[in-house]
This record gives structure tokens, sequence and C-alpha cells, in this order.
RNA sequence: GGCGGCAUAGCCAAGUGGUAAGGCAGCGGUCUGCAAAACCGCUAUUCACCAGUUCGAAUCUGGUUGCCGCCUCCA
């Protein structure tokens, strides 16, 4: 794949991609903490890795995706405990919130989704090691990771740890490391969690693994010591990957991942949008409101994935509008009967794919493969209000958008089957209308709508149109 | 204080040396009993500002201004 670049954040720049085994691709992403539903700002990190694993396998590659599900750390002990539930139903809850969210908005399921409650033992194993190598220490029952033994520490966030304020959004109280910038590995065990029975037993007390070993120690046992790509938002970069890459590439000197790709995040009236509870936008509060999921997810591929998506009251209306002017196209040429044959289909077909390679090769350039998409469909409308096309050629172009349509997840093919009362009250209506009944046939209309369906009038007869 | 990102039309946004893609909105037209939808057409002499390099700059260099993100156990 010599024209497929991305841009990697380990070396800031744009590399062209080749995976260690060619045609396979290995790709880990850090998954939800499952102890809320999850906003449109963790979607789009979601949505950004779905999009690279779906051009990957458009372009051939045999993909393995591993998605963590972080069910054991503060926020899900908490959450569990406020809710007043055992943290296994609670986190299991939102587990399976998780998985159909990101259903709804067509994400394509990953092929393994390991838990960090199972796999306490492995992140145990690491933390033996590391103390084995000098990398960790031991203090107050809790394992902690030597930063001043790791030499190449901070080379992703290209922090530099002389300069940075240390203390300013953390307590140092609560801690007793050596260095304030070492990191927890394991945590000793707060004395609710052991009353509770959340808490694994070692050699060095009863603990509680920290966020950064629970990567580590899932990305290196689905994916091996080293592995493509390791996907996730930039907000993460540091601390979380800088002490994932510190904890791993101490102990195997191979780089964990060779490309890191970072989305970025989306802004809801120039904030975060993981502030405040209220102020979440939820893929369930959106679907709620009456937005289809592929609504949702159009908007959130609409912006390249390192550049902040902005989230504004009319979003997702237009997107339903950009769609609408999809649908229509891919309906027409549903019910497209006559016209003559096109000669240049074929060079319109290989024009149309190419440019949507391109600029999908460019690391991921969606606005500039939207655009594609856009102009083609404007050529197709041309055609058709020409007469241009045939059976064949609509035929033809149906399959390209099918074969595109693997990497956006966008399009609606389906073939709308209409209820048989909705016909007779169409029929209905033309009858008035020829009878030049305006008044019943202007009733009906309305009647359609309170039902959900618009009435056009177009060349080939009156059509129904699902309104979402 | 440190590190990094961004600035292109009413809004979103592509474009890293050759004369401004695309979407939404707007306007004009076709169609229609009227609509709606759809389709067709139009809509930035100009890319935050100032200077420089160049035959040529949104694109390169220096400076200025404004906005945003991250800075240790919070995912």
């Amino acid at each position: 794949m010599p024209s497929l670049r991305f841009y990697n954040t380990m070396t800031r720049s744009k590399e062209p991609f080749t995976p260690l085994q060619p045609g396979r691709v290995s790709i880990y992403s850090c998954g939800p903490t499952v102890y809320n539903y999850i906003d449109i700002g963790l979607a789009r990190r979601f949505i950004a890795s779905d999009l690279l694993i779906r051009y990957l396998e458009y372009k051939g590659c045999e993909v393995t995706h591993v998605i963590n599900i972080t069910d054991l750390d503060d926020r899900t002990i908490q959450g569990s405990e406020s809710a007043g539930m055992d943290l296994k139903p609670f986190t299991e809850k939102y587990t399976k919130a998780f998985f159909e969210d990101i259903e709804a908005i067509g994400i394509k399921p990953a092929t393994e989704y390991p838990k960090a409650s199972d796999h306490v033992e492995d992140m145990v194993k690491l933390a033996r090691r590391l103390l084995e190598k000098g990398m960790a220490y031991e203090k107050l029952k809790s394992v902690y990771f030597d930063i001043s033994r790791c030499s190449k520490y901070g080379k992703l966030s290209k922090l530099d740890l002389n300069k940075i304020k240390v203390g300013s959004t953390v307590d140092l109280d609560d801690y007793e490391k050596e260095n304030p910038r070492d990191f927890t590995l394991l945590k000793r065990a707060k004395l609710s969690e052991l009353k509770r029975g959340i808490y694994t037993k070692t050699e060095w007390g009863n603990i509680q693994p920290g966020w950064h070993i629970e990567c580590a120690a899932m990305a290196m046992k689905y994916l091996g010591e080293s592995f493509d790509i390791h996907t996730s938002s930039r907000a993460l970069i540091f601390p979380h990957h800088e002490n994932e890459i510190a904890i791993c590439e101490s102990l195997t000197g191979k780089p964990l991942a060779r490309y890191w790709l970072h989305s970025d995040q989306v802004r809801t009236s120039s904030k975060n949008v993981n502030s405040a509870e209220e102020d979440r936008v939820t893929i369930r509060k959106l679907l709620r409101q009456g937005y289809a999921g592929r609504e949702i997810r159009f908007w959130l591929l609409s912006n390249h994935y390192r550049k902040p998506l902005h989230y504004f009251d009319d979003a997702l209306q237009q997107a339903r509008r950009s769609l609408r002017k999809l649908d229509e196209c891919v309906d027409c040429l549903n019910h497209l009967k006559d016209g003559q044959p096109y000669e240049e289909i074929d060079q319109l077909i290989y024009d149309f794919k190419q440019g949507v390679g391109d600029a999908m090769d460019d690391d991921l350039n969606i606005s500039a493969a939207f655009s594609a998409i856009f102009k083609f469909i404007k050529q197709i409308n041309k055609l058709i209000s020409n007469s241009l096309l045939d059976r064949t050629g609509a035929d033809s172009i149906i399959g390209v958008l099918k074969k595109i349509d693997i990497i956006f997840n966008i399009f609606n093919f389906e073939i709308q089957q209409l209820d048989p009362e909705l016909l007779d009250l169409l029929q209905e209506r033309t009858f008035a209308k020829n009878q030049k009944n305006w008044g019943r046939a202007d009733q009906i209309r309305e009647l359609l709508k309170e039902k959900g369906f618009l009435v056009k009038d177009t060349e080939r007869g009156p059509q129904l149109r699902l309104i979402k």
C-alpha cells in the first residue's frame, strides 16, 4: 500500500503505511469506561477508528481490531456505589449500552473486547516483571513506575519533564511516590473497596490496577509486543499513552505501536463535551430526539478526524439534509427504467473511485472524499434528468456506490416496501387530483404526513418518502 | 511557565508554490392546481493582520493578533 499515508503522532508527520505482515493489520483502540452512556466525544473516537478499519478492509486488508472495556477503575467503582449496585451488574449494564450505541451509529464490531476485570492477573504479572527489572518500586503497598529509569519517557507527547507544572491537576498529598511524576501501576485498595470485595490479592497487598497498566496488559496480550496501529483521542496522549509505552517498551525493547493515530475532540459551545453531566450529549439522547443513527454517523464523520468537530443545534439537521441528497439519487437510480446508454459511464465511475481513493489514502481526508461523492452524485443527477442513463448504467452506478459504502456506511440502498394502505391513499389522492378535487388531495397529503410520509409528485408519478 | 494545534464565504470545510473542492443556508429558474421534494444555474478577485522570498503565495520565511487543547493516576 505505497500510496496510503497516515499522520503518526510519534513522528508528527505523515508516513507511508506498511503493516508488519503484508495484508494484515493489527489495531488497538482505547475503549470506553463503562460507568455511563457514551457521548458524542467518545463516539467520535470510535467513528474515527471505524473509518480507518473500513478503509483498510476496502483496500483488501484483514484487520484485527481490539477495543478494551474499562470496567475496573475509580469511576466504575464509584459509579456503582452511587447507583447502589454491585460492580459487575453496573458495568454490564453500560457495556451492553455501549454495544447498542456503537451499533446504532454503524460501527463495525471489533475482533475482541477484552475486559479489564478479566485481566488483572496479566497486569500483576507485568508489574512483577517491571519490579524485577528495576523499573518499578513498591511503596506503602502500592507499586509505582519509576520514570527516572525510562530514558525515552516523553517521546510521544514530546514533553520536557523538567518544565511541566507538577501537581496542577492532582492532589499530590494523596500519593506517596518518590517522584511526583511517577505513575501508579497497582494501587493499594481503599477501605471501601475492601469492604465491597473489589480488590486483588498480591504479594504487595490488596490492590487495584491502575488505568495505564490495564491497556498495556490487554494490548500486548491480544496483539503481541508490537502491533501496527494504536488509535485513540488526543486528550489521552499524555499521560495515558506515554505511560502505556513506558510500561510495554521498557519490558520488550520494541515499539508498542508503529503508528499512533489520534482523533480530536468534539466541542459543544467552546466547552469540552466531557464536562457537566447535563451538558453531555449522548448517542442515546440524540436517538431519542429522533435522529437516525446514520445521521449521527454522517455528522461525526463529516470533519477530518484530527480536527475538532463542533456540535451546534443545527448540525444534525444539516447532516440529515445532506443525506437526503444521496438518498434521492439512489432512489432515482433504483426506479430508473428508460434512457439512452451513457458511453462515458466506465470512465465516470473510474474517476469517482480514484477520487475517493486518493482522498482517503491521504490520511483519511474525509472532506475531499465527500466532495468526490457529492460531485459524482451531481453528475449522475444530470445524466438522469437528461435521460442519458439506462438500466445497465444505473446498476453499475449502484454497484460502485455500494462498494464505496464499505468505507463510509452512509448510504441507504433499501428499496422501500410500502404498506398497501398507504398505496391506496396515494391512489385516492391521484384520483382526487384528476377530478381537480384539490381539497381532498391536500387532505390526503396531510394525512400521509401524519403517518410520516412526504408526498412527492415526480415525473414518474407520486412517490412517498419516509420523514426521519 | 512548558508543549502542541487552529485562523479560508452567513455557517461547516478541502486545498502546502501555478491562480479558491464539497456540504448546509441564500437567490434565480424548471416541474406543480398550489405546495413540498427534486433537479438545473448563480453566489469568496480572495484565504486573520503586517513584512519578506518568488515570474507567481491561502500555500514558504519572520513577526503580530485572536481562539483552542494538553501539562500525572481523570477516562
